[in-house]
DNA sequence: TAAGGCCTGCTC
DNA sequence: GAGCAGGCCTTA
């Protein structure tokens, strides 16, 4: 399920690849993919504009076009943007919600979601009310820091530490892997209550978050099921999961047996000797 | 605040 | 063949 880092390998590859190219049209084959506006005119505006820059807040993909218009794509949990230079018919598969093409040659994107959950929006640049961005808090990568971490922690005090870091209006672009990562590495139990934490645990938490979300990026992020990067390949931070879906298996710093719960209606994964209520 | 709905594919 | 996976929105 693609969190922070996988949204942030899709765009850092996106950006190489597609920064000035003309968009010819787009195919589609599940109109419920396109969330606003009409298909039709989702086509007729989307033709013609030229990409001239894609950046993230939290987990949504922003598609800066020409014409003032920006196209916001959020994958949800199983959605993929592949990139391929030609337009082949082999490459349609099962799943494929929907075709942008690309000018002179260009080749496509291959916009994949087996669910059927994730949105695209094409929106006026500075819209940000229809697909919902004026909810995120500060992007966890590009806009947090340790003293904004502190000052938001204390509007949640009573909740606890799990459901606040899933929250996108507290700091965006967690889910469910890497918060649980995240705890695991600060040795926080998931869930401990935000009023709690001491301010050196604020101060580990922070840079445990910050460490997880630099790995998850560099190892191309985390492929459990479907997660794809935008060339078709999957991740490697799965690899380097500590505790995420490793339930009763050994935990690699005390050796006692990971543990699952639910826990704020997710699985929550933890070591129950190394993460102190 | 919690539960339901959206969805399909994989696991038990 | 039921239940689970879960991001996010809507409804109770």
């Amino acid at each position: 399920m693609p969190e922070l880092p996988e949204v942030e390998v899709i765009r850092l590859h996106l950006q190489r690849l597609l920064k000035g190219k003309r968009i010819g049209g787009v195919k589609v084959f599940f109109p419920g993919s396109v969330a606003y506006p009409d298909i039709e005119s989702f086509s007729a505006a989307i033709k013609g504009k030229i990409i001239e820059s894609i950046g993230r807040r939290g987990k949504f993909l922003l598609f800066y076009l020409s014409g003032a218009l920006r196209l916001v794509i959020h994958l949800r949990m199983t959605g993929s943007i592949i990139y391929r230079t030609d337009t082949k018919d082999e490459y349609y598969e099962k799943h494929c919600r929907l075709i942008i093409l690309l000018d002179d040659g260009g080749g496509a994107l291959y916009y994949s979601d087996i669910r059927k959950f994730g949105r695209l929006w094409l929106l006026e640049e500075q819209d940000d009310s229809i697909a919902g961005l004026q909810k995120l808090g500060p992007d966890w990568w590009t806009e947090a820091n340790l003293k904004i971490f502190r000052s938001r922690l204390a509007k949640y005090e009573k909740s606890p530490l799990k459901r606040v870091l899933l929250e996108q209006g507290f700091i965006a672009g967690l889910g469910n892997i890497y918060v649980d990562e995240s705890l695991f590495r600060s040795g926080i139990h998931p869930a401990r209550q935000v009023a709690s934490l001491s301010g050196a645990e604020q101060e580990t938490l922070y840079e445990a978050i910050k460490e997880v979300l630099k790995d998850g990026i560099e190892n191309g992020g985390t492929t459990i099921r479907d997660y794809r990067n935008a060339g078709g390949a999957p991740g490697g931070y799965q690899e380097r999961i500590q505790v995420y879906g490793r339930k009763g298996a050994s935990c690699f710093k005390c050796g006692n047996s990971i543990e699952k719960i639910v826990f704020c209606g997710r699985g929550t994964y933890f070591c129950a000797c190394c993460q102190k209520i």
